[in-house]
DNA sequence: GCAACATTAGAACGAACGTTCCAACCAGTA
DNA sequence: TACTGGTTGGAACGTTCGTTCTAATGTTGC
């Protein structure tokens, strides 16, 4: 019937990947092991090989160019939510924070545990990190320069905004309090008003 | 001699929270594993287990304990270099960014990686974490009361000093730059300077 | 010297790790 | 029906994990 790919097995490639997302984010490179991800996708360990013949370190690769596109769609989401770019990157926090506060403190940044753990040591992971994070202050800077501020500043601008986010997803999911990413939201508006100045 | 406590086997206990608080903030609580960290340390796998009974988790918790206390005095240090509270902040990031770039981008925060990578999975470890940040968080607000800051504001934006810190931390770290920690450090003094008005 | 003690080296444990392999399973095509 | 090629289940590999155990090693007080 479909002559798309195949009849319905690339969807297991798909899970695979999800699965490895979310256990990426919730437990880190190291304590993310392969049998416990496919079982999550609800595949046998050979599906993980088959799809991912580099194995692991592929698979993590993957999953976490899978997160990072998700937490880019929450990011687009709240800087489209107000022209004034310091009350749309204050409503990211506030989103962010309802994600978090809604899966019980686990679909968080996508990169930063994984990110940090293999810093140095697995240079494929490492270097999609980098991208991602790239690619976000990338988005929060053209938000910034929509306002009216200068390239150079605005990326500046953009990277400490990263920065606040993932800190205060950080302080949030180990507390399992939401006030310091509510906190941050007001902050990350104070922040880039007093640049906009 | 001595009779403190005994001849110089505690100097091999230290030796191991030591080994163990630097392969902690490089590789996890997943990742640094209790051979790599015995051998470290100068001492046996067996020397661990009979300083600490409760195994990885026990010493792992200690470890936090050590290096978020050494992470508080680089925080002190930053604190106390100017009575202008905005100065003091932007000093810790500096400090950081020197202390990280100094040690090849492995002697950042202590807290940061184990904590997350165990969220609601390893109590002790987490509130352990909890501790040190809300420690920490306490350090800041207290210098920014100095400067007439009302308490609960202090506290609030505290957290966020902290957040920024960690968010820094971790792209100067991932990126390997420590463009990122010298950018926060502008922003810091700017945000707390735009707080004291 | 000897007894009592804390400390250590090294082997050993079962469990889990990432990975590989092969036999069975399906589609779709002839 | 047979054949083909992508997909899967399950067993098996060697390695490493955290942990335990037993001797041997000091070191201290008598």
């Amino acid at each position: 019937m479909r002559a798309e790919r195949s009849p319905a097995e690339s969807d297991t490639r798909d899970r695979i990947v999800q699965a490895a997302a979310a256990l990426l984010q919730r437990q880190g490179y190291e304590g993310a092991s392969v049998k416990p991800i496919a079982q999550a996708a609800g595949a046998s360990v050979s599906s993980v090989y088959h799809f991912f013949p580099g194995g692991k370190q592929e698979l993590a690769i993957e999953a976490m160019r899978y997160g990072a596109e998700e937490f880019s769609r929450v990011l687009a989401r709240g800087l489209s939510s107000s022209p004034d770019a310091a009350k749309a990157v204050a409503a990211c926090a506030l989103l962010q924070a309802d994600t978090l506060r809604e899966s019980d403190w686990t679909d968080g940044c996508p990169v930063a545990v994984t990110a940090l753990e293999t810093v140095g040591r697995v240079p494929g992971i490492q270097q999609a990190a980098i991208e991602a994070l790239a690619h976000w202050q990338g988005m929060v800077a053209a938000k910034l320069e929509t306002c009216g501020m200068p390239s150079p500043t605005a990326r500046a601008l953009a990277g400490t905004v990263i920065a606040i986010l993932e800190g205060a997803e950080l302080l949030s999911r180990v507390t399992g309090d939401d006030t310091p990413l509510n906190d941050a939201a007001v902050h990350l508006a104070q922040l880039v008003q007093s640049s906009l100045n």
